[in-house]
DNA sequence: TCTCTTTTGTGATAACGTTCACAAAAAAGA
DNA sequence: TCTTTTTTGTGAACGTTATCACAAAAGAGA
Protein backbone atom coordinates (compact mmCIF):
# COMPACT_ATOMS: atom_id res chain seq x y z
CA UNK A 1 0.00 0.00 0.00
CA UNK A 2 1.33 3.37 -0.81
CA UNK A 3 -0.45 5.65 1.20
CA UNK A 4 -0.96 5.54 4.83
CA UNK A 5 -4.79 4.88 4.83
CA UNK A 6 -6.25 6.73 7.64
CA UNK A 7 -7.30 4.38 10.66
CA UNK A 8 -10.94 3.08 10.47
CA UNK A 9 -13.81 4.98 12.02
CA UNK A 10 -15.36 3.50 14.53
CA UNK A 11 -18.61 2.88 13.88
CA UNK A 12 -20.31 5.04 16.62
CA UNK A 13 -18.12 7.61 15.83
CA UNK A 14 -19.70 7.47 12.05
CA UNK A 15 -23.05 7.34 13.28
CA UNK A 16 -22.48 10.84 14.96
CA UNK A 17 -20.67 12.41 12.20
CA UNK A 18 -24.17 13.94 10.39
CA UNK A 19 -25.12 15.19 13.77
CA UNK A 20 -21.73 17.21 13.90
CA UNK A 21 -22.09 18.48 10.14
CA UNK A 22 -25.81 19.67 10.63
CA UNK A 23 -24.41 21.36 13.63
CA UNK A 24 -21.45 22.57 11.96
CA UNK A 25 -22.96 24.38 9.05
CA UNK A 26 -25.68 25.50 11.45
CA UNK A 27 -22.87 27.20 13.36
CA UNK A 28 -20.90 28.59 10.09
CA UNK A 29 -24.57 29.76 8.90
CA UNK A 30 -24.90 31.85 12.52
CA UNK A 31 -21.58 33.11 11.36
CA UNK A 32 -19.44 31.31 14.24
CA UNK A 33 -15.92 30.13 13.12
CA UNK A 34 -14.32 28.71 16.00
CA UNK A 35 -15.97 26.18 18.65
CA UNK A 36 -14.37 23.98 21.47
CA UNK A 37 -15.41 20.92 22.64
CA UNK A 38 -17.67 22.20 25.50
CA UNK A 39 -19.57 24.56 23.65
CA UNK A 40 -20.31 22.00 20.71
CA UNK A 41 -20.97 19.75 23.62
CA UNK A 42 -23.74 21.91 24.49
CA UNK A 43 -25.08 21.88 21.12
CA UNK A 44 -25.01 18.50 20.01
CA UNK A 45 -25.94 17.38 23.37
CA UNK A 46 -22.83 14.51 23.02
CA UNK A 47 -19.75 14.83 25.82
CA UNK A 48 -16.86 16.84 24.76
CA UNK A 49 -14.43 14.05 25.93
CA UNK A 50 -16.70 11.62 23.32
CA UNK A 51 -16.31 14.91 20.70
CA UNK A 52 -12.46 15.09 21.29
CA UNK A 53 -12.28 11.28 20.71
CA UNK A 54 -14.21 11.38 17.50
CA UNK A 55 -12.72 14.14 16.10
CA UNK A 56 -9.11 12.71 16.94
CA UNK A 57 -9.83 9.88 14.48
CA UNK A 58 -9.35 12.28 11.49
CA UNK A 59 -6.30 13.70 12.84
CA UNK A 60 -5.46 16.69 15.22
CA UNK A 61 -8.01 19.21 13.58
CA UNK A 62 -7.89 21.57 16.44
CA UNK A 63 -5.53 23.97 18.89
CA UNK A 64 -4.65 23.54 22.46
CA UNK A 65 -6.51 26.78 24.36
CA UNK A 66 -8.20 27.83 20.97
CA UNK A 67 -10.12 25.07 19.53
CA UNK A 68 -11.72 23.94 16.44
CA UNK A 69 -12.07 26.22 13.26
CA UNK A 70 -15.77 25.26 11.86
CA UNK A 71 -15.00 25.75 8.44
CA UNK A 72 -12.43 23.15 8.74
CA UNK A 73 -14.03 20.38 10.02
CA UNK A 74 -16.56 20.95 7.81
CA UNK A 75 -14.17 20.69 5.42
CA UNK A 76 -13.07 17.19 6.83
CA UNK A 77 -16.61 16.14 7.56
CA UNK A 78 -17.87 16.63 4.59
CA UNK A 79 -15.01 14.84 2.79
CA UNK A 80 -15.56 11.70 4.76
CA UNK A 81 -19.49 11.99 4.46
CA UNK A 82 -19.04 12.67 0.61
CA UNK A 83 -21.66 15.61 0.71
CA UNK A 84 -19.87 17.31 -2.28
CA UNK A 85 -21.32 15.02 -4.65
CA UNK A 86 -25.22 14.99 -4.69
CA UNK A 87 -26.99 11.29 -4.08
CA UNK A 88 -30.02 10.93 -6.18
CA UNK A 89 -32.91 9.00 -4.47
CA UNK A 90 -35.59 7.25 -5.49
CA UNK A 91 -38.96 6.27 -3.41
CA UNK A 92 -41.46 3.44 -4.07
CA UNK A 93 -44.89 4.02 -2.36
CA UNK A 94 -46.22 7.26 -2.71
CA UNK A 95 -49.11 7.01 0.20
CA UNK A 96 -49.10 8.97 3.13
CA UNK A 97 -45.87 9.06 4.60
CA UNK A 98 -43.84 8.64 0.78
CA UNK A 99 -45.72 12.18 -0.39
CA UNK A 100 -45.10 13.79 3.25
CA UNK A 101 -41.13 12.64 2.65
CA UNK A 102 -41.37 13.62 -1.33
CA UNK A 103 -42.70 17.30 -0.30
CA UNK A 104 -40.18 17.79 2.20
CA UNK A 105 -37.20 16.51 0.01
CA UNK A 106 -34.74 17.12 2.31
CA UNK A 107 -35.05 20.76 1.45
CA UNK A 108 -31.95 21.81 3.82
CA UNK A 109 -29.80 19.60 2.58
CA UNK A 110 -28.35 19.59 -0.96
CA UNK A 111 -26.79 16.40 -1.34
CA UNK A 112 -29.99 14.18 -0.81
CA UNK A 113 -32.32 14.60 -3.81
CA UNK A 114 -35.32 12.44 -4.38
CA UNK A 115 -35.31 12.38 -8.01
CA UNK A 116 -38.02 9.92 -8.85
CA UNK A 117 -41.26 8.11 -7.00
CA UNK A 118 -42.85 4.64 -7.44
CA UNK A 119 -46.26 3.37 -7.14
CA UNK A 120 -48.51 0.23 -7.90
CA UNK A 121 -51.35 2.55 -7.67
CA UNK A 122 -51.63 3.59 -11.33
CA UNK A 123 -54.01 6.75 -10.76
CA UNK A 124 -51.07 8.21 -9.17
CA UNK A 125 -48.86 7.52 -12.02
CA UNK A 126 -48.02 10.29 -14.54
CA UNK A 127 -48.96 12.71 -11.63
CA UNK A 128 -46.07 14.46 -9.49
CA UNK A 129 -45.45 15.74 -6.31
CA UNK A 130 -43.06 18.62 -6.55
CA UNK A 131 -40.86 19.15 -9.12
CA UNK A 132 -41.02 14.64 -8.06
CA UNK A 133 -42.84 12.46 -11.01
CA UNK A 134 -44.26 9.01 -10.07
CA UNK A 135 -44.21 6.13 -11.98
CA UNK A 136 -45.79 2.92 -12.43
CA UNK A 137 -43.47 -0.24 -11.01
CA UNK A 138 -43.68 -1.19 -14.67
CA UNK A 139 -41.31 1.16 -15.28
CA UNK A 140 -38.89 1.25 -11.80
CA UNK A 141 -36.02 -0.20 -13.63
CA UNK A 142 -35.74 1.44 -16.39
CA UNK A 143 -35.79 4.66 -14.69
CA UNK A 144 -33.35 3.29 -12.12
CA UNK A 145 -30.82 2.13 -14.04
CA UNK A 146 -31.09 5.21 -16.91
CA UNK A 147 -30.45 7.65 -13.56
CA UNK A 148 -28.23 5.62 -12.17
CA UNK A 149 -29.81 5.58 -8.67
CA UNK A 150 -28.03 3.46 -6.05
CA UNK A 151 -29.65 4.23 -2.98
CA UNK A 152 -33.89 4.47 -2.32
CA UNK A 153 -36.68 5.00 0.16
CA UNK A 154 -39.48 2.29 0.79
CA UNK A 155 -42.80 3.37 2.29
CA UNK A 156 -44.79 0.51 1.08
CA UNK A 157 -46.55 -1.74 3.42
CA UNK A 158 -44.70 -3.94 4.97
CA UNK A 159 -46.70 -7.03 3.48
CA UNK A 160 -45.08 -5.73 0.05
CA UNK A 161 -42.22 -4.36 1.05
CA UNK A 162 -39.70 -7.49 0.20
CA UNK A 163 -41.59 -7.48 -3.24
CA UNK A 164 -40.82 -3.55 -4.05
CA UNK A 165 -37.15 -3.99 -2.57
CA UNK A 166 -36.31 -7.33 -4.49
CA UNK A 167 -36.87 -4.99 -7.65
CA UNK A 168 -35.18 -2.69 -6.46
CA UNK A 169 -32.26 -4.92 -6.07
CA UNK A 170 -32.77 -6.18 -9.13
CA UNK A 171 -32.40 -2.87 -10.50
CA UNK A 172 -29.34 -1.91 -8.97
CA UNK A 173 -30.23 -0.46 -5.69
CA UNK A 174 -27.44 -1.69 -3.01
CA UNK A 175 -28.81 0.98 -0.07
CA UNK A 176 -32.34 0.71 1.30
CA UNK A 177 -34.12 2.97 3.66
CA UNK A 178 -36.92 1.01 4.43
CA UNK A 179 -40.17 2.46 7.05
CA UNK A 180 -41.87 -1.07 7.08
CA UNK A 181 -40.89 -3.19 10.04
CA UNK A 182 -41.01 -6.61 8.73
CA UNK A 183 -37.26 -7.55 7.67
CA UNK A 184 -36.71 -8.09 4.30
CA UNK A 185 -34.07 -10.92 2.82
CA UNK A 186 -31.13 -9.16 0.35
CA UNK A 187 -27.47 -9.79 -1.15
CA UNK A 188 -24.70 -9.57 1.18
CA UNK A 189 -23.80 -5.89 -0.70
CA UNK A 190 -27.17 -4.37 0.38
CA UNK A 191 -27.47 -2.57 3.15
CA UNK A 192 -30.94 -2.13 4.68
CA UNK A 193 -31.79 0.16 7.39
CA UNK A 194 -35.17 0.24 9.54
CA UNK A 195 -36.97 3.15 10.76
CA UNK A 196 -39.63 1.95 12.68
CA UNK A 197 -41.82 4.35 14.56
CA UNK A 198 -43.51 1.80 16.71
CA UNK A 199 -40.31 0.64 18.10
CA UNK A 200 -39.39 3.86 18.68
CA UNK A 201 -42.36 5.13 20.76
CA UNK A 202 -42.58 1.78 22.59
CA UNK A 203 -38.49 2.18 23.61
CA UNK A 204 -39.25 5.59 24.31
CA UNK A 205 -42.43 4.69 26.62
CA UNK A 206 -40.06 2.05 28.48
CA UNK A 207 -37.22 4.89 29.55
CA UNK A 208 -39.82 6.82 30.46
CA UNK A 209 -41.38 4.08 32.57
CA UNK A 210 -38.30 2.70 34.14
CA UNK A 211 -35.94 5.30 34.17
CA UNK B 1 -36.68 -4.98 49.55
CA UNK B 2 -39.11 -7.46 50.18
CA UNK B 3 -39.36 -9.15 46.48
CA UNK B 4 -36.08 -10.09 44.89
CA UNK B 5 -36.20 -7.70 42.35
CA UNK B 6 -35.36 -8.77 38.37
CA UNK B 7 -31.89 -8.28 37.53
CA UNK B 8 -32.01 -4.50 35.54
CA UNK B 9 -32.06 -5.35 31.89
CA UNK B 10 -29.48 -4.22 29.66
CA UNK B 11 -30.25 -1.64 27.51
CA UNK B 12 -29.52 -3.09 24.09
CA UNK B 13 -31.81 -5.96 25.08
CA UNK B 14 -34.64 -3.64 26.17
CA UNK B 15 -34.11 -1.54 22.70
CA UNK B 16 -34.67 -4.60 20.70
CA UNK B 17 -37.74 -6.10 23.04
CA UNK B 18 -40.35 -4.57 20.77
CA UNK B 19 -38.51 -6.12 17.92
CA UNK B 20 -39.14 -9.26 19.11
CA UNK B 21 -42.63 -8.36 20.39
CA UNK B 22 -43.75 -7.45 16.82
CA UNK B 23 -42.40 -10.83 15.41
CA UNK B 24 -43.81 -12.66 18.18
CA UNK B 25 -47.09 -11.60 17.49
CA UNK B 26 -46.58 -12.17 13.95
CA UNK B 27 -45.94 -15.87 14.51
CA UNK B 28 -48.98 -16.29 16.90
CA UNK B 29 -51.12 -14.74 13.95
CA UNK B 30 -49.72 -17.31 11.43
CA UNK B 31 -50.26 -20.01 14.21
CA UNK B 32 -46.57 -21.07 15.02
CA UNK B 33 -46.31 -21.53 18.76
CA UNK B 34 -43.75 -22.98 19.42
CA UNK B 35 -39.89 -21.36 18.09
CA UNK B 36 -36.54 -21.98 18.41
CA UNK B 37 -33.76 -19.05 18.48
CA UNK B 38 -32.04 -19.65 14.94
CA UNK B 39 -35.82 -19.93 13.78
CA UNK B 40 -36.61 -16.54 15.46
CA UNK B 41 -33.09 -15.26 14.27
CA UNK B 42 -33.83 -15.78 10.79
CA UNK B 43 -36.95 -13.89 11.64
CA UNK B 44 -35.72 -10.80 13.32
CA UNK B 45 -32.25 -10.44 12.12
CA UNK B 46 -30.67 -10.81 15.14
CA UNK B 47 -27.81 -13.72 16.19
CA UNK B 48 -29.12 -16.49 18.21
CA UNK B 49 -26.94 -16.35 20.78
CA UNK B 50 -28.15 -12.53 21.26
CA UNK B 51 -31.50 -13.95 21.47
CA UNK B 52 -31.08 -16.33 24.54
CA UNK B 53 -29.27 -13.96 25.98
CA UNK B 54 -31.94 -11.49 25.74
CA UNK B 55 -34.66 -13.78 26.43
CA UNK B 56 -32.08 -15.52 29.73
CA UNK B 57 -32.49 -11.77 31.37
CA UNK B 58 -36.32 -12.42 32.06
CA UNK B 59 -35.66 -16.09 33.58
CA UNK B 60 -35.76 -19.72 31.37
CA UNK B 61 -38.18 -18.70 29.35
CA UNK B 62 -37.41 -22.13 27.10
CA UNK B 63 -36.70 -25.67 27.53
CA UNK B 64 -33.84 -27.42 25.83
CA UNK B 65 -34.39 -29.26 23.09
CA UNK B 66 -37.50 -27.86 21.88
CA UNK B 67 -37.53 -24.45 22.24
CA UNK B 68 -39.62 -21.27 23.22
CA UNK B 69 -43.51 -21.17 23.59
CA UNK B 70 -44.74 -18.30 20.98
CA UNK B 71 -47.78 -17.30 23.72
CA UNK B 72 -45.44 -17.32 26.64
CA UNK B 73 -43.16 -14.96 25.07
CA UNK B 74 -45.59 -12.40 24.60
CA UNK B 75 -47.21 -12.84 27.88
CA UNK B 76 -43.71 -11.84 29.95
CA UNK B 77 -42.91 -9.13 27.17
CA UNK B 78 -46.00 -7.38 26.77
CA UNK B 79 -45.58 -7.07 30.86
CA UNK B 80 -42.36 -5.50 30.26
CA UNK B 81 -43.08 -3.04 27.65
CA UNK B 82 -46.76 -2.52 29.56
CA UNK B 83 -48.62 -3.23 26.28
CA UNK B 84 -52.08 -4.15 28.04
CA UNK B 85 -51.88 -0.21 29.04
CA UNK B 86 -53.17 1.66 25.98
CA UNK B 87 -50.55 4.68 25.92
CA UNK B 88 -52.44 8.09 24.61
CA UNK B 89 -50.61 10.32 22.19
CA UNK B 90 -50.74 13.77 21.60
CA UNK B 91 -49.20 15.34 18.17
CA UNK B 92 -47.95 18.56 17.82
CA UNK B 93 -47.55 19.94 14.03
CA UNK B 94 -50.07 18.88 11.97
CA UNK B 95 -48.46 19.10 8.41
CA UNK B 96 -47.32 17.05 5.79
CA UNK B 97 -45.85 14.41 8.04
CA UNK B 98 -47.70 14.72 11.09
CA UNK B 99 -50.80 14.21 9.06
CA UNK B 100 -49.01 10.99 7.59
CA UNK B 101 -48.71 10.32 10.86
CA UNK B 102 -52.47 10.55 12.00
CA UNK B 103 -53.88 8.75 9.25
CA UNK B 104 -51.78 5.67 9.99
CA UNK B 105 -51.83 6.48 13.69
CA UNK B 106 -50.14 2.87 14.51
CA UNK B 107 -53.03 1.10 13.24
CA UNK B 108 -50.91 -2.09 13.64
CA UNK B 109 -50.36 -1.59 17.33
CA UNK B 110 -53.51 -1.00 20.23
CA UNK B 111 -51.20 0.43 22.75
CA UNK B 112 -50.21 3.41 21.23
CA UNK B 113 -52.80 5.43 19.96
CA UNK B 114 -52.75 9.28 19.07
CA UNK B 115 -55.85 11.36 20.58
CA UNK B 116 -55.37 14.31 20.01
CA UNK B 117 -53.33 16.80 17.43
CA UNK B 118 -52.26 20.59 18.01
CA UNK B 119 -51.18 23.05 15.45
CA UNK B 120 -50.07 26.90 15.05
CA UNK B 121 -52.10 27.36 11.82
CA UNK B 122 -55.66 28.07 12.79
CA UNK B 123 -57.41 27.22 9.40
CA UNK B 124 -56.55 23.76 10.99
CA UNK B 125 -57.70 24.35 14.48
CA UNK B 126 -61.76 22.39 14.53
CA UNK B 127 -60.19 20.10 12.01
CA UNK B 128 -60.27 16.20 12.18
CA UNK B 129 -57.99 13.91 10.32
CA UNK B 130 -59.52 10.38 10.93
CA UNK B 131 -61.34 10.57 14.51
CA UNK B 132 -58.16 12.43 15.68
CA UNK B 133 -59.48 16.35 16.04
CA UNK B 134 -56.74 19.04 16.12
CA UNK B 135 -57.19 22.13 18.31
CA UNK B 136 -54.92 25.64 18.63
CA UNK B 137 -52.19 25.56 20.18
CA UNK B 138 -54.34 27.57 23.02
CA UNK B 139 -56.01 25.18 24.09
CA UNK B 140 -52.83 22.57 24.33
CA UNK B 141 -52.20 22.68 28.27
CA UNK B 142 -56.02 22.22 29.04
CA UNK B 143 -56.34 19.24 26.44
CA UNK B 144 -53.33 17.55 27.59
CA UNK B 145 -54.06 17.75 31.42
CA UNK B 146 -57.61 16.79 30.71
CA UNK B 147 -56.40 13.73 28.57
CA UNK B 148 -54.02 13.18 31.04
CA UNK B 149 -50.99 12.59 28.25
CA UNK B 150 -47.73 12.12 28.98
CA UNK B 151 -46.16 11.21 25.61
CA UNK B 152 -46.26 12.74 22.83
CA UNK B 153 -45.03 13.43 19.18
CA UNK B 154 -43.14 16.48 17.47
CA UNK B 155 -43.56 17.27 13.93
CA UNK B 156 -43.48 21.54 14.25
CA UNK B 157 -40.34 22.99 11.83
CA UNK B 158 -37.11 22.73 13.96
CA UNK B 159 -37.02 26.68 13.86
CA UNK B 160 -40.45 26.20 16.60
CA UNK B 161 -39.46 22.98 18.38
CA UNK B 162 -38.48 24.12 21.45
CA UNK B 163 -41.21 26.71 21.58
CA UNK B 164 -43.48 23.65 20.86
CA UNK B 165 -41.99 20.96 23.24
CA UNK B 166 -41.66 23.61 26.49
CA UNK B 167 -45.31 23.91 26.18
CA UNK B 168 -46.01 20.18 26.22
CA UNK B 169 -43.46 19.58 28.79
CA UNK B 170 -45.31 22.84 30.57
CA UNK B 171 -48.63 20.57 30.43
CA UNK B 172 -47.16 17.84 31.99
CA UNK B 173 -45.23 15.26 28.81
CA UNK B 174 -42.67 13.47 29.95
CA UNK B 175 -41.81 11.73 27.05
CA UNK B 176 -41.45 13.29 23.29
CA UNK B 177 -40.36 11.67 19.58
CA UNK B 178 -39.55 14.69 17.91
CA UNK B 179 -38.74 14.80 14.27
CA UNK B 180 -37.02 17.78 13.78
CA UNK B 181 -33.33 17.20 13.94
CA UNK B 182 -32.23 20.08 16.43
CA UNK B 183 -31.56 19.44 20.19
CA UNK B 184 -33.65 20.96 22.22
CA UNK B 185 -33.19 21.85 26.51
CA UNK B 186 -35.63 19.77 28.91
CA UNK B 187 -35.45 18.98 32.35
CA UNK B 188 -33.90 15.99 33.77
CA UNK B 189 -37.43 13.56 34.05
CA UNK B 190 -38.47 14.38 30.18
CA UNK B 191 -37.05 12.03 27.75
CA UNK B 192 -36.86 13.21 24.11
CA UNK B 193 -36.09 10.97 21.58
CA UNK B 194 -35.07 12.19 17.46
CA UNK B 195 -35.90 10.57 14.35
CA UNK B 196 -33.64 12.28 12.41
CA UNK B 197 -34.34 11.14 8.62
CA UNK B 198 -31.41 13.26 7.26
CA UNK B 199 -28.80 11.41 9.44
CA UNK B 200 -30.43 7.98 9.05
CA UNK B 201 -29.68 8.57 4.72
CA UNK B 202 -26.20 10.14 5.34
CA UNK B 203 -25.00 7.00 7.78
CA UNK B 204 -26.65 4.59 5.49
CA UNK B 205 -25.03 6.11 2.48
CA UNK B 206 -21.42 6.30 4.44
CA UNK B 207 -21.36 2.48 5.08
CA UNK B 208 -23.00 1.45 1.63
CA UNK B 209 -19.93 3.12 0.22
CA UNK B 210 -17.33 2.32 3.11
CA UNK B 211 -18.46 -1.33 3.80
C1' DT C 1 -35.78 -47.83 29.37
C1' DC C 2 -31.87 -46.36 26.90
C1' DT C 3 -29.69 -43.71 23.24
C1' DC C 4 -29.35 -40.04 20.22
C1' DT C 5 -30.57 -35.48 18.94
C1' DT C 6 -31.86 -30.94 19.73
C1' DT C 7 -31.57 -26.74 21.95
C1' DT C 8 -31.31 -24.01 25.93
C1' DG C 9 -28.84 -21.09 29.44
C1' DT C 10 -24.65 -19.24 30.69
C1' DG C 11 -19.91 -18.62 32.14
C1' DA C 12 -15.90 -16.90 29.75
C1' DT C 13 -13.88 -14.02 26.53
C1' DA C 14 -13.45 -10.71 23.07
C1' DA C 15 -14.83 -6.55 20.89
C1' DC C 16 -16.52 -2.17 21.23
C1' DG C 17 -17.65 2.27 23.30
C1' DT C 18 -17.44 5.83 26.92
C1' DT C 19 -15.36 8.50 30.28
C1' DC C 20 -11.55 10.08 33.07
C1' DA C 21 -7.78 12.76 33.93
C1' DC C 22 -3.81 15.02 32.74
C1' DA C 23 0.61 16.23 30.09
C1' DA C 24 1.54 19.11 26.51
C1' DA C 25 0.52 22.59 23.33
C1' DA C 26 -1.08 26.93 22.16
C1' DA C 27 -3.29 31.24 23.26
C1' DA C 28 -3.92 35.23 26.05
C1' DG C 29 -2.45 38.51 29.10
C1' DA C 30 0.91 41.10 31.75
C1' DT D 1 9.54 37.75 27.45
C1' DC D 2 7.37 35.24 31.09
C1' DT D 3 3.28 33.60 33.43
C1' DT D 4 -1.30 32.14 33.52
C1' DT D 5 -5.20 30.25 31.30
C1' DT D 6 -7.46 27.50 28.11
C1' DT D 7 -8.19 23.53 25.68
C1' DT D 8 -6.66 19.81 22.99
C1' DG D 9 -5.38 14.83 22.18
C1' DT D 10 -4.93 10.56 24.20
C1' DG D 11 -3.40 6.64 27.06
C1' DA D 12 -5.65 4.06 30.56
C1' DA D 13 -9.60 2.61 33.15
C1' DC D 14 -14.03 1.32 33.01
C1' DG D 15 -18.50 -0.25 31.41
C1' DT D 16 -21.39 -2.37 28.05
C1' DT D 17 -22.49 -5.45 24.37
C1' DA D 18 -21.63 -9.33 21.31
C1' DT D 19 -20.06 -13.76 20.55
C1' DC D 20 -18.26 -18.24 21.59
C1' DA D 21 -18.59 -22.77 23.03
C1' DC D 22 -20.29 -26.29 25.71
C1' DA D 23 -22.40 -28.79 29.86
C1' DA D 24 -26.78 -29.93 31.04
C1' DA D 25 -31.52 -30.37 30.23
C1' DA D 26 -35.29 -32.00 27.74
C1' DG D 27 -37.38 -34.13 23.75
C1' DA D 28 -37.81 -37.91 20.27
C1' DG D 29 -37.42 -42.36 18.73
C1' DA D 30 -36.52 -47.23 19.19
N1 LIG E 1 -47.72 6.71 8.03
C1 LIG E 1 -47.25 6.42 9.23
O1 LIG E 1 -47.48 7.09 10.21
C2 LIG E 1 -46.41 5.22 9.42
C3 LIG E 1 -45.90 4.97 10.68
C4 LIG E 1 -45.11 3.87 10.88
C5 LIG E 1 -44.85 3.03 9.84
N2 LIG E 1 -45.37 3.28 8.63
C6 LIG E 1 -45.10 2.36 7.56
O2 LIG E 1 -44.86 3.00 6.34
C7 LIG E 1 -45.47 2.31 5.31
C8 LIG E 1 -46.37 3.23 4.51
O3 LIG E 1 -47.27 3.90 5.33
P1 LIG E 1 -48.34 4.90 4.74
O4 LIG E 1 -49.09 5.45 5.87
O5 LIG E 1 -47.74 5.83 3.79
O6 LIG E 1 -49.31 3.89 3.95
P2 LIG E 1 -50.19 4.21 2.66
O7 LIG E 1 -51.14 3.09 2.51
O8 LIG E 1 -50.72 5.59 2.71
O9 LIG E 1 -49.14 4.17 1.46
C9 LIG E 1 -48.64 3.01 0.89
C10 LIG E 1 -48.41 3.25 -0.59
O10 LIG E 1 -47.71 2.14 -1.14
C11 LIG E 1 -48.32 1.78 -2.38
N3 LIG E 1 -48.08 0.35 -2.63
C12 LIG E 1 -48.70 -0.71 -2.08
N4 LIG E 1 -48.18 -1.86 -2.53
C13 LIG E 1 -47.19 -1.53 -3.37
C14 LIG E 1 -46.28 -2.28 -4.13
N5 LIG E 1 -46.27 -3.62 -4.10
N6 LIG E 1 -45.40 -1.62 -4.90
C15 LIG E 1 -45.40 -0.28 -4.92
N7 LIG E 1 -46.23 0.50 -4.21
C16 LIG E 1 -47.12 -0.12 -3.44
C17 LIG E 1 -49.78 2.11 -2.23
O11 LIG E 1 -50.37 2.34 -3.48
C18 LIG E 1 -49.71 3.39 -1.39
O12 LIG E 1 -49.65 4.53 -2.21
C19 LIG E 1 -46.19 1.16 5.97
O13 LIG E 1 -45.39 0.01 5.93
C20 LIG E 1 -46.32 1.54 7.37
O14 LIG E 1 -46.26 0.42 8.23
C21 LIG E 1 -46.14 4.37 8.41
N1 LIG F 1 -41.65 15.65 5.89
C1 LIG F 1 -40.43 15.12 5.84
O1 LIG F 1 -40.08 14.40 4.92
C2 LIG F 1 -39.44 15.37 6.87
C3 LIG F 1 -38.22 14.71 6.80
C4 LIG F 1 -37.28 14.93 7.79
C5 LIG F 1 -37.58 15.79 8.82
N2 LIG F 1 -38.76 16.40 8.85
C6 LIG F 1 -39.02 17.31 9.94
O2 LIG F 1 -40.34 17.21 10.44
C7 LIG F 1 -40.83 18.49 10.71
C8 LIG F 1 -42.15 18.71 10.00
O3 LIG F 1 -42.04 18.45 8.62
P1 LIG F 1 -43.25 18.64 7.65
O4 LIG F 1 -42.82 18.22 6.31
O5 LIG F 1 -44.48 17.99 8.21
O6 LIG F 1 -43.44 20.23 7.68
P2 LIG F 1 -44.78 21.07 7.46
O7 LIG F 1 -44.37 22.46 7.23
O8 LIG F 1 -45.64 20.39 6.45
O9 LIG F 1 -45.55 20.96 8.85
C9 LIG F 1 -45.21 21.68 9.97
C10 LIG F 1 -46.50 21.97 10.73
O10 LIG F 1 -46.17 22.57 11.99
C11 LIG F 1 -47.03 23.68 12.22
N3 LIG F 1 -46.32 24.61 13.11
C12 LIG F 1 -45.36 25.51 12.78
N4 LIG F 1 -44.95 26.18 13.87
C13 LIG F 1 -45.65 25.70 14.90
C14 LIG F 1 -45.67 25.99 16.29
N5 LIG F 1 -44.86 26.90 16.82
N6 LIG F 1 -46.53 25.31 17.07
C15 LIG F 1 -47.34 24.39 16.52
N7 LIG F 1 -47.36 24.06 15.23
C16 LIG F 1 -46.52 24.70 14.43
C17 LIG F 1 -47.31 24.24 10.86
O11 LIG F 1 -48.53 24.96 10.88
C18 LIG F 1 -47.39 22.98 10.00
O12 LIG F 1 -48.71 22.47 9.97
C19 LIG F 1 -39.72 19.45 10.30
O13 LIG F 1 -38.96 19.78 11.42
C20 LIG F 1 -38.88 18.68 9.40
O14 LIG F 1 -37.53 19.08 9.51
C21 LIG F 1 -39.70 16.20 7.91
Amino acid sequence: MEETQVKKIPNATAKRLPLYYRNLKFLEELGTCRINSSEFSKLVQVPSATIRKDFSHFGELGRSGYGYEVSYLISVFSQTLNVKEVTKLALVGAGNLGKALLKNNFRRNDDLVITCAFDNNETLSGTTVGEIPIYSMKELTQQIKKRKIGTAISTVPSKYSQNAIDLLVNSGVTAILNFAPGRVKVPKHVHVHYIDLTTELQTLVYFNENM
